[in-house]
DNA sequence: GCCATCAGTGTACAGATGTACAGGTCTGGT
DNA sequence: ACCAGACCTGTACATCTGTACACTGATGGC
């Protein structure tokens, strides 16, 4: 947005003192944003290679920032991928919030549920296996852990808001669950079939 | 030459038929359980380290078997990580049908199911942790798909067993749900809150 | 007993990886 | 104008990785 030379040639510029003949940012610049486009192209990386080959080396061409850049903002591969999970649960639950405010409150909470759970195995769906596998990745980095928990207590509370707390929570394990078992198949499930269990979960 | 024979990494000895004077197993004994064993020693890596550190090398020190062995058996590390899944899968579906057959025929399908919830969370919690991991990792792996996929589905199926084939897929649904919710929190649901989402999803 | 065959192993090697760090460039204060 | 320090980048390097493959020795048919 804010960066003029978004084409960043990466692999060119092998001088040590390039002393700017092409559009190459040149070193000393400021740019604020960068450490967060850093961790959204981690998002990215994620997405397309998975969490298992997350490198700083495919991040930074990913972001088309030079390697240098990445290990100066995040020390660590952990700091990067810890940066991408509370990136995409803000996001996340960002979306989620515009969705609630945009919901009918006379509506069908079971119709919007099933709605919604279709939304994350289609259109977003990439979204979904990326948040997935960062809420998993989060299992053996204990620094995680409370980002992921964050993520779907916002989730309990949020569904909460039209019902109970207790209600709120299971709808919110119903939801995971379509999710997760939803990701790793290529058929969506039945809309009519989501929307039964929401309801009896619902409790009419 | 960097490594002057004496210095075995098999210092374990598993002692399968030794013949051997120092107890290694020599070149051209048969073992045909092998390959089992190196697939569940890539499970129990994946438990302690996660999968996007399971290496040949790792799991062959946890196998207590040399390095030439994992790469012989298989060929590459999807082959192996392959293998981890459907063993793990096998073992979990075997665990499950035990557990039906244990399961009072008049006694409250969603206490049983609450316990059950708890068992993977608690005693079992390793194993879910695993089985989680794998699915998940299933999701960059076209031909580790329809494992998963079977997975869930001799889950649903089994739960159907009690109920019908809507309200089965339901049920493991909200089953996957709780225990994706519990593997990154410390503290365990309530029994009573995971029984009471067992009991509306059962419609009564 | 002999030997062809093949299961199993040790080691080498090219490539990828995380990370440190020296050095370059710019900003803000004086 | 000048400089100190913050900001950023290119590169080096030790380490780890997957995988290939020559080699060893047991097995089983004769």
């Amino acid at each position: 947005m804010t960066t003029p030379d978004a084409t960043t040639p990466d692999a060119t510029n092998p001088g040590a003192a390039p002393a700017r003949s092409n559009g190459a940012r040149a070193a000393g610049q400021r740019d604020p944003d960068r450490r967060q486009r850093i961790a959204r192209a981690a998002i990215d990386v994620v997405a397309e290679v998975g969490v298992e080959k997350l490198t700083h080396r495919r991040v930074a061409a990913a972001a088309g920032v030079p390697l240098g850049s990445t290990t100066y903002y995040f020390k660590t591969l952990d700091d990067l991928l810890a940066s991408a999970l509370r990136q995409a649960a803000d996001d996340d639950v960002e979306h989620l919030r515009t969705w609630a405010a945009g919901l009918d409150a006379g509506g069908d909470l079971a119709e919007a549920l099933a709605e919604l759970v279709l939304h994350y195995l289609g259109p977003a769906r990439a979204q979904t296996a990326v948040e997935h596998q960062l809420y998993i990745a989060a299992l053996h980095r204990p620094a995680l852990q409370h980002v992921s928990q964050e993520w779907d207590t916002a989730l309990a509370d949020l569904f909460a808001g039209y019902t109970d707390a207790g209600t709120g929570r299971a709808l919110s394990v119903l939801f995971c669950g379509w999710q997760l078992q939803g990701i790793v198949r290529e058929q969506l499930p039945e809309r009519r079939e989501v929307e039964a269990s929401f309801r009896r979960q619902l409790g009419r």
